[in-house]
DNA sequence: CCATACATACGTACCGGTCAGTAACATTGT
DNA sequence: ACAATGTTACTGACCGGTACGTATGTATGG
């Protein structure tokens, strides 16, 4: 939130260029090998060395790894965002279908052999330590994922609707989870189907 | 599963005696640090400065860190199912009771103030490798833990029995997860209603 | 038109500390 | 005696992070 990594050329010239800025290939770079094998698990040489560049030109634009860590999960929150507003754009006004319109497609992702998860839980596993940059970011998201997953189903008519975004959200982190440990034709694969019922079950009554 | 890292002393007496050897208190404190701050976050020197004991000795009961990290894993795998069982003893031929009650006592866990989820789970997530030993231990209880899970849902007669022992999983998963990120308060509170309720619609028809 | 000056971006080489793991030997208790 | 443990010191690799020098483009002043 404080600081931009990246400073956009004030001649804005040449917009598809493939010449990136150095602070643009290691987030990439970052963002990819921090998804697949964990934060703690790859350290910034096999970064640098990764992106072609070298550490100091890491740390001139990100103060520590845990920061560029955190960099690499705003990204991915803002990601999460443009994929949960689709599903709701999708079905403006029906926040059912919102709802299954985006587990359907959080059922499909987890069936992917190269699924891996959700960056911010496992980052929040990684990093059980309060105050941890990383781990701020990923609590904040889920948070406001709560309170979006409470007002729908408020809107849904729900008697008892924190219940109901309460248990949408365990069942979305249980895909998340279930996703990368079981891989192809885990639990994961039924969660739009689950929620469904479990939204039928609190709207009766 | 293959080696023992214990061997119970044959003279079985002194049943209460303090003076354990050095391969418990090593087992004792690593599983306190791998699950209060995880296992990549815990270096071995650590291990034995808090256990009192040395790092050879530690290396002559456990061939690796690895090693060590599956045998706390195997540790909790069983305090795990004597939990399990517990529920299912308790309501003997009621399944629903069963999964009512271990979820009840899930949903108590997950609000205690120093809850960091199921070691399982994290250390899947620690480790996405395929075949590392701390992996193995986790995926093995997790395939067990859906069987069982499946199996309860058909003896309570569901339709789709599949579709709703995958569903109680992924709110247990979830449950384990919400309660390390929200602490208390957070969505892990309602994971035995969202339960019920979840079990009520794929009964009914 | 050219030289100086400056900011930006990058590389080489290095820091102290920690990582998992081991060799060789001394000490203890039974 | 013997088996378990402790002691000390060490390895090579890697950790996150930095001091310091260098290239390059651009803007300005003469």
């Amino acid at each position: 939130m404080p600081s931009d990594n990246k400073i956009e050329a004030s001649t804005n010239e040449a917009p598809a260029a493939p010449a990136r800025k150095a602070a643009d290939k290691i987030l990439g770079v970052a963002r990819d090998l921090f998804y697949r094998e964990g934060i703690r698990a790859i350290g910034v040489d096999e970064i640098v060395k990764r992106a072609g560049v070298t550490k100091p030109s890491l740390y001139r634009s990100f103060p520590s790894k845990d920061e560029l860590a955190a960099s690499y999960l705003r990204q991915y929150d803002r990601e999460f965002w443009e994929r949960f507003d689709q599903a709701v754009d999708a079905h403006p006004g029906d926040p059912r279908a919102q709802i299954i319109a985006f587990l359907t497609r959080v059922g499909r992702r987890t069936q992917r052999p190269d699924y891996r998860g959700c960056g911010m839980t496992n980052a929040a596993v990684e990093y059980p330590e309060h105050g941890h940059p990383a781990r701020v970011v990923s609590e904040a998201n889920k948070q406001e994922l709560r309170r979006r997953l409470r007002a729908m189903a408020a809107a849904m008519g729900a008697a008892d609707s924190d219940t109901l975004g309460d248990g949408l959200l365990l069942l979305i982190e249980g895909a998340y989870i279930s996703g990368q440990l079981f891989g192809l034709g885990g639990p994961a694969a039924s969660v739009a189907r689950n929620a469904d019922l479990l939204i039928e079950a609190s709207l009766k009554k």
